[in-house]
DNA sequence: TTGAAAACGGAGTGGCCAGTCCGTATCGTC
DNA sequence: GACGATACGGACTGGCCACTCCGTTTTCAA
């Protein structure tokens, strides 16, 4: 329980900082990038990043955790759409476009030997929580086949930014979306 | 122009130990394991690694190397079965099932910087015929969609591989078949 | 059988990188 | 504006890991 006291404005702004430049170095660089590059995009002393987070693994995990926040906000946002299988399939097709080479960094924790923490966990099930509801929604209005569970479709958006990172093309995605189409819907006509 | 030699027995032997013991140590532990740790499961010296493959990243090659040379050969298997697109959805799913935790060694290479090199082109260029021959006779039968091209289906590959690590479940592979198959053939009903 | 060529093993080396430490700079409060 | 608290930078350290080197062992051809 540490009486955490709201952080002095340049701490803020270096966390930020460094949480961005993590991004994006990681993201062209790979996860093997160091400290160091990361500090020095940031523009800051590795010491910072350190004291932010106090090891790179936790870096890693803050950086998931950020990303998968901002997927579950999306896919509650892409709820209130009136269509529940243009909800469903905009959602997929925009979180697969958006994270083409940045959810593999999910991957790059569960490779190395990262075991999902407490932290982690209430996110997860959050987002969970938005995906099952949006794909719920989907399958009682007929436009997602109703053989498909919540993890099959977090697994299929794996896969499917694992496909995009191989080709550009938005074929390999169209298939899958088809794939997740219920029989009578319109879509591989 | 190297005059190699045939490799004396013992040699060829521990070659094919070091090919074997790398492929399954960097499975299980990611492809971050240690040299090492390859020799010793090997039963054999960090030098001997190091004599047939000069570099670690020459053994991540050979291993990719080989996975292609296999994957083909078994792409051409495929072609002689009688139904084109039974041929076809069968290679891909055997492939998938069979890769889904190997093929990630060619997204390993592609991460750590690694670009192709004269050795790993031909292979490539046979394994993308190979899956071609198939594609496109399971396509003249209608049993394939025929707007996807081979870079789609490998990309598919790919795709539906890091599903399968997501989920031991065999619905996402599923899926991206069904999405694959040719309107009017039968798949989702 | 024997000896030269080919391979082997594994201790050693150099470099890199995560993480620490502390003197210095910045913040915010009175 | 001044002082304590907070944060910063970056030189430094320890350990790990790819790769080398060479004395020893194995192969194989004659």
């Amino acid at each position: 329980m540490t009486a955490d006291r709201p952080l002095r404005a340049d701490a803020q702004r270096n966390r930020a900082r460094v949480l961005d430049a993590a991004e994006r170095v990681f993201a062209e660089r790979g996860t093997a990038a160091s400290t160091e590059e990361v500090a020095r995009a940031a523009g800051v002393g590795v010491g910072t990043v350190f004291r932010h987070f106090p090891t790179k693994e936790a870096l890693l995990r803050a950086l998931v955790l950020a990303r998968l926040t901002r997927i579950a906000a999306e896919a509650r946002a892409y709820a209130a759409a009136p269509d529940p299988g243009a909800a469903f399939f905009d959602f997929f097709a925009a979180t697969v476009r958006g994270s083409a080479s940045k959810l593999e960094l999910l991957d790059a924790l569960a490779e190395s030997g990262v075991h999902p923490d407490e932290t982690a966990a209430p996110v997860a099930a959050e987002l969970t929580e938005a995906v099952a509801a949006l794909l719920h929604r989907a399958q009682r209005a007929a436009a997602v086949r109703a053989d498909v569970g919540v993890d099959d479709v977090v697994a299929l958006l794996a896969g499917a930014s694992r496909a995009r990172r191989h080709t550009p093309d938005e074929r390999p995605l169209t298939v899958i979306l088809d794939g997740l189409r219920a029989p009578g819907a319109p879509g591989t006509p």
